[in-house]
DNA sequence: AAGAACCGCAACCGCCTCATC
DNA sequence: CGATGAGGCGGTTGCGGTTCT
């Protein structure tokens, strides 16, 4: 029996794949290899196909619009890569994996820390609840790399995806001078601190996720950074956000709200403006469950997707 | 110019699920 | 109902090109 060819794929084997598939499709892999003349196992040859050799494959780097909405699938999907890719038309899972691993990781560990030796993503514990004291130089491009993640109204995200959020927003200096200034109470928002994400189980086999809350942090009126972002509040539901460019984040904020009103479902199926005078017994962590993460319900969201453009 | 370090990406590995027998 | 094989998936490895020293 003939050894089975591993590693990098030549041309020739290319092109015997590439021909077979086009004459006679796809059927079980292992007679894909065979008939094709490959010494290859079928599982290679299902990997080369899907990866690299399909036809409707997008080739080149992914553009500003794709990776906004890789890291939106990715706060509402995790790992799931093969969802992910499912979405993105002419994008592999593998591709995807690979991109997430280098920039998206890189660009996370490159986010301004709050102490100056730390450089991981992973969340200062010793000052969890601790917003105040430290020296932020958060720049634009990083409030432009997180904000997509807002861009949802899952309230499920993972263990680390809350964990980095958290680290992230603490580091923002529009949220460290607390100008994400909601009201207190009344419609359109019951916070006056940013939203902390904290988490503390996860049921994997349900995708359930138990335990995360938003926890009310306090943050004084620290007169906003002129270099960075300010808000106006005009109204409850008109939370005006301005920059010095001409990007208006105020969606961003409604998802943010988002995020809140849909823990509240959670626990009582009750929206907060539903449920006037019970907020704070509602807030009660120990008490406050994830429903059960409906993918289906959550990728509603990506059809709206602001950005979703593949015209280009 | 050369070796080291880094990085991106293709491919493999191992595990899981599902269908079939 | 267990065994088996194929397909699918996410994690990981390691090659090869590029940048740095």
């Amino acid at each position: 029996m003939t050894k089975l060819r591993k590693g990098l794929w030549s041309p020739e084997e290319d092109d015997k794949l590439m021909n077979y598939m086009l004459n006679s499709g796809q059927g079980c892999w292992s007679d894909v290899a065979r008939n094709a003349g490959l010494q290859r196992c079928g599982k290679s040859c299902r990997l080369r196909w899907i990866n690299y050799l399909r036809p409707d494959l997008k080739r080149g780097a992914s553009s500003p619009q794709e990776e906004e909405l890789i890291i939106h699938l990715h706060s509402l999907l995790g790992n799931r890569w093969s969802q992910i890719a499912a979405r993105l038309p002419g994008r592999t899972d593998n591709e995807i994996k690979n991109f997430w691993n280098s920039t998206i990781k890189k660009r996370l560990k490159n986010l301004p820390s709050p102490n100056a030796s730390e450089s991981s993503c992973e969340p200062n514990k010793k000052d969890h609840n601790n917003n105040g004291g430290f020296s932020f130089n958060s720049t634009q491009q990083d409030v432009d790399f997180i904000m997509p993640m807002f861009m949802t109204s899952s309230p499920s995200p993972t263990t680390t995806q809350a964990t980095v959020l958290n680290t992230m927003i603490e580091r923002l200096p529009m949220l460290e001078h607390g100008i994400m200034n909601m009201p207190a109470s009344g419609a359109g928002g019951f916070f006056n601190a940013p939203p902390r994400f904290l988490q503390s189980e996860i049921d994997n086999d349900h995708n359930n996720i138990k335990g995360f809350y938003l926890e009310n942090g306090v943050v004084e009126g620290v007169p906003p950074l002129e270099s960075v972002i300010r808000t106006t509040t005009t109204s409850d539901h008109d939370l005006k956000v301005e920059n010095k460019g001409d990007t208006n984040y105020s969606c961003y904020f409604d998802d943010i709200n988002n995020i809140v009103n849909n823990c509240y479902i959670s626990n009582n199926n009750k929206r907060p403006h539903e449920n006037r005078g019970g907020v704070q017994e509602d807030l009660c962590p120990e008490e406050l469950t994830m429903g059960e993460w409906d993918l289906e319900d959550l990728m509603k969201d990506v059809a709206s997707f602001p950005f979703l453009d593949f015209s280009s």
